[in-house]
DNA sequence: CGGCATCCGTGACGATACTG
DNA sequence: CAGTATCGTCACGGATGCCG
């Protein structure tokens, strides 16, 4: 367990990076906004996090009431991270970071990592401009799904939508990288026909008409 | 300098982490957003921040674009460090961790330092729904002025505002802490007179109006 | 005196190995 | 599968010294 390293100042973006500002927090959140995740696929989506560290980050963020270890009932009894609500609340921090670092995403260097659900919060940036509702997306990657506007429970998660969505968009890597850089709106990829979008849901609707 | 130790992913907010997650780097952005700042002055704004570190971090964020190194002109011929307009831009990034850090600041805790211009970005919240203008706070603690809406140049400095003010706010300890807390909102507390507004500006009109 | 560079002790981090 | 144990390395914090 970490001993606690505070900056020790009365200023509540100091007090938020004492609860956030180590190193690889900020990422397990975005990874367990997708909602529910075992250990070993947390270790495998977060490359260079080495095992103790993240098991010690999880403690910290339990400690501090960020997330919570649950035990899966059986069958394939394993442990699950999943955030609480004061960890979600952490959406608006990611999506400032997010919106600001797109301008250094540049081109995807080779030593790179990438995850099909990393393009969620950018994907999810466009689709608030929409409206509400579910959106399901394949990339070349793989799927995942968008609960757009959700105030409860995980913002995204892997592969399709549980209960159905409202809308589902296709879309090829280079278009969802340049989306993902602010290069191009996705109403903007929209119109350009650069992303098939189906369904008859408001979302879908919305997204065809902009 | 620093060996560039990256997260290598493929996604806006690692990036982001990339260039501004290590350890004191947010709070130095915080400290230039009130304007050019000598070195000594920015070590004794950020108790227990060791010399090395902050030389080394300032040197980053030159590199990274973020700030700059400038030679006052005589007399008076000291370096002054300051954000560029790319480091400016993270002032969403330090209002989100700030708004979502409200909640954990608490009473202020005996360890904990604190400057008057850390409630400028709390107040700058509240004074942004009221409009755009200069605003001069007076606290116990010393005095700032605010730049409500500012798109270019430093968005809040120590001490009156050079080419005079818009409004001109009062208040205690007790109230700005509450406030900062978020236990309390600007309005709120402008309306149990626990504000003194003065000025004719239109943000101060709106402010008493509110 | 302001603006660092250097040195040093401690702790955080990253990689690998190992265990219930 | 889900971590714990071990270890080398590096970043951090504190103190001191140098140099304009």
């Amino acid at each position: 367990m970490s001993p606690r390293r505070s900056y020790d100042q009365y200023c509540s973006a100091a007090r938020a990076l004492d609860l956030v500002g180590d190193r690889w927090t900020l990422l397990i959140v975005r990874e367990l906004l997708a909602g529910p995740r075992r250990y070993t696929d947390l270790h495998a989506d977060l490359p260079g996090v080495s095992t103790d560290v993240l098991a010690s980050r999880l403690k910290d963020m339990e400690r501090d009431g960020l997330g919570t270890r649950r035990r899966l009932p059986p069958p394939g009894a394993a442990y699950v991270y999943e955030l609480t609500e004061r960890g979600r609340e952490l959406l608006p921090v990611l999506q400032a970071l997010g919106t600001w670092g797109e301008a250094e995403l540049g081109q995807r260097r080779p030593t790179d990592a990438v995850r099909a659900h990393w393009f969620a919060l950018p994907l999810l940036r466009g689709l608030g401009q929409a409206g509400e509702g579910v959106a399901e997306v394949r990339l070349e990657e793989g799927e995942f799904h968008l609960r757009v506007g959700a105030v409860d429970g995980p913002v995204y998660g892997d592969g399709p939508a549980p209960g159905g969505a409202d809308a589902r968009l296709v879309l090829d890597a280079a278009t969802c990288e340049a989306v993902a850089r602010g290069e191009l709106s996705l109403a903007e990829a929209v119109r350009a026909g650069r992303v098939t979008v189906t369904g008859d849901g408001t979302l879908a609707k919305t997204l065809r008409e902009a």
